[in-house]
DNA sequence: TGTGAAAGTCGCGCCGT
DNA sequence: ACGGCGCGACTTTCACA
């Protein structure tokens, strides 16, 4: 299922989801109809869940990124994920191991709207603010999965 | 720039990016041509940085993310950006506020394998390592952009 | 609006079991 | 012989001018 051959399309996907499948096909020497069939069967399977655009935060309006630890209270923790879902802002938000911990990330146009924020999370959880300076390193896959 | 036919189109791609231009045009109420030379300013205005397929890391073998945080000694950061850059298994690394500190998103096969990236991790920081358990909130933009 | 390219569907052929 | 997979031809839809 998941060969060579699929590893550079999805490769090639990687790069450029709105590439042709004949395009895909020159780069893997395949036909259009075989890269679409090979793509059809690779989203049924879930293995591609999906396609998406590439946004600049900046550009639309959201210069500032924070990272949020939260111990929620012990008691609090249904109602922290209630939280998370109500808010536009919370754009990635993982539980993780550690005591009730969560680890959420905050997209907002300023810092007043951040401080509002983080005034709702620390009624249900100890909160420590980071703001994300740079971004070094952002993909969606291993390097490894494409060798 | 940023008007609401924009944030429609951006909100469709996002949504699915291999979307036809006459698809895009129903939705937003425009010709497909329209649709067309917006998304092409967009790109050119690098408001649309990309286009990428998402991918499901556990169906790839990829079954364990953790996020590592890692408080760099002071004379090893110049090593420690060099190092997650040298790691293909580091798919996300950011730079916070905080003492030296960075966050590291790190995707692999096994327990085996986190234990030996992490061994080269603390030659040049302290690392407090969290395993994501579950992502309850996962989206490219804030909900509010589209409101 | 027209022209060329692309996607989706079909039957056919190849190959390994 | 049969099931996988890829190919080429055709129709519809789309992209670009």
């Amino acid at each position: 299922m998941i060969d060579a051959t699929n590893r550079k399309i999805i490769a090639a996907l990687q790069e450029n989801a709105r590439i042709s499948f004949a395009e895909l096909g020159k780069k893997v020497h395949l036909s259009a109809p075989a890269v679409a069939e090979r793509i059809r069967k690779l989203e049924s399977a879930g293995v591609i869940t999906g396609y998406s655009v590439k946004v600049d935060l900046d550009k639309v309006g959201y210069p500032i990124v924070a990272l949020v630890q939260c111990k929620v209270y012990r008691t609090k923790e249904r109602e922290f994920k209630a939280l998370m879902l109500s808010y536009d802002e919370v754009v990635a938000c993982y539980n993780v191991t550690g005591e009730q911990a969560f680890l959420v990330k905050l997209a907002v146009k300023s810092m007043t709207e951040l401080d509002e924020i983080l005034e709702a999370f620390i009624d249900l959880s100890d909160t420590n603010t980071m703001m994300i300076l740079s971004q070094p390193v952002d993909r969606a896959l291993p390097d490894t999965f494409f060798k």
